[in-house]
DNA sequence: AATACGGGGTA
DNA sequence: TACCCAGTATT
């Protein structure tokens, strides 16, 4: 083990953030009963999603599906309702398939092994981290957004925080400063104080932070400079023609592809590009659809990470459709029960 | 190493 | 707008 200035820095934090999370720590629910099943289903779903979003997912998903076992058994629409809304849907369909592993191979338990955690479809090694060192004190690094940046502006490092190598640097600095029988506690201190005081954008809030006589940044008074990120490439844009079309009180779905964007969930039929009602009634007449009644609907755009959606729409009431329709059509309280939809779709609903 | 993968909150 | 969020899997 080293002992150069870095790790020097470290060990000093332990003790400051261990008191201030003691009396600073939020009240949420899945710290009530940190379970090693509760902790997992938290942090999968607080991957790149914040903690209001979640919140009312979590005890939800929690009371339909309390455990390894119901998890690896509920029928996939049913998982990807209780996710609908939520995002990154392979997070839920790897969830489950992570459950089936854990009864057949771990007797229906979290394995309570870094290395076993990580190798379970959608842990990663910050997740890993999390569910060893909250549900089984296991002394391993926690290593997320907030941890990257509360550390970086520690050190006052200018290292890439986009760098999977940064991310390793810090994993194995702080590997060395876990206190052993508070492992938990430490690594979710550094994400709390990134989450609610080390805030990213300018908007840290020093003056109240527990590390401020240690932090090298405040002292440099550099702390709007770091972390240093990369920027993202930009979005493309793509436009479509949602049809929101309705029969006999009925309304047509599609299921998605099972591989992409928003894969296997359901959606409205579509068009690409912008068209006029002339091209949606003659588009349907192609296919044996006859049109009472047609209206446009306001447009509205979707933004994911890395597409715009811009969508226009038609109210569209057919009186005939073709004996083989390629539409699964449904009844508005079917729709709502058993159908998973990705909200870019609820503007057409 | 870069890209795909949701959705919402905030300055 | 642009950035950010208790990231991971795939290419």
């Amino acid at each position: 083990m080293q002992t150069n200035s870095t790790t020097m820095i470290l060990k000093e934090i332990v003790t400051p953030l261990l008191r201030w999370y003691h009396s600073h720590a939020r009240i949420l629910p899945w710290r009530e009963n940190p379970n090693p099943y509760f902790v997992w289903i938290s942090e999968i779903m607080l991957q790149q999603t914040r903690v209001e979003a979640v919140k009312p997912y979590f005890d939800r998903f929690i009371s339909a599906l309390p455990t390894v076992e119901s998890l690896a058994e509920v029928p996939e629409n049913e998982l990807l309702k209780l996710w609908e809304g939520l995002g990154y849907y392979n997070r839920a369909r790897n969830l489950q398939k992570s459950a089936q592993e854990i009864v057949i191979n771990h007797d229906g338990k979290l394995p309570a092994n870094y290395k076993k955690l990580l190798s379970l479809p959608g842990i990663g090694p910050y997740t890993a981290g999390a569910i060893a060192s909250i549900a089984y004190q296991i002394p391993v690094p926690a290593v997320d957004g907030n941890v990257l940046r509360v550390i970086t502006r520690l050190l006052a490092s200018r290292d890439d925080i986009m760098k999977e190598k940064t991310r390793k640097k810090i994993e194995s600095y702080l590997a060395q400063v876990i206190p052993a029988n508070e492992a938990g506690n430490f690594n979710q201190s550094l994400m709390e104080l990134g989450a609610t005081v080390c805030l990213p954008k300018g908007a840290a809030k020093c003056y109240s932070c527990p590390l401020k006589q240690i932090c090298l940044s405040f002292a440099e008074d550099c702390i709007s400079e770091i972390p240093v990120k990369t920027p993202k490439k930009t979005k493309r844009i793509e436009s479509y023609t949602m049809l929101r079309l309705q029969y006999e009180n009925k309304i047509a779905l599609q299921k998605r592809p099972s591989t992409g964007l928003l894969a296997s969930l359901w959606e409205l039929p579509h068009l690409d590009n912008h068209m006029g009602q002339a091209q949606i009634i003659h588009y349907l007449q192609e296919k044996n659809y006859k049109v009472k009644n047609i209206t446009p609907l306001p447009p509205s755009k979707h933004i994911f990470t890395h597409i715009e959606w811009h969508m226009i729409g038609y109210y569209i009431e057919l009186e005939q459709i073709p004996a083989k329709s390629n539409y699964h059509w449904i009844s508005p309280q079917n729709l709502i029960d058993d159908y998973a939809i990705p909200t870019a779709f609820k503007g057409y609903l």
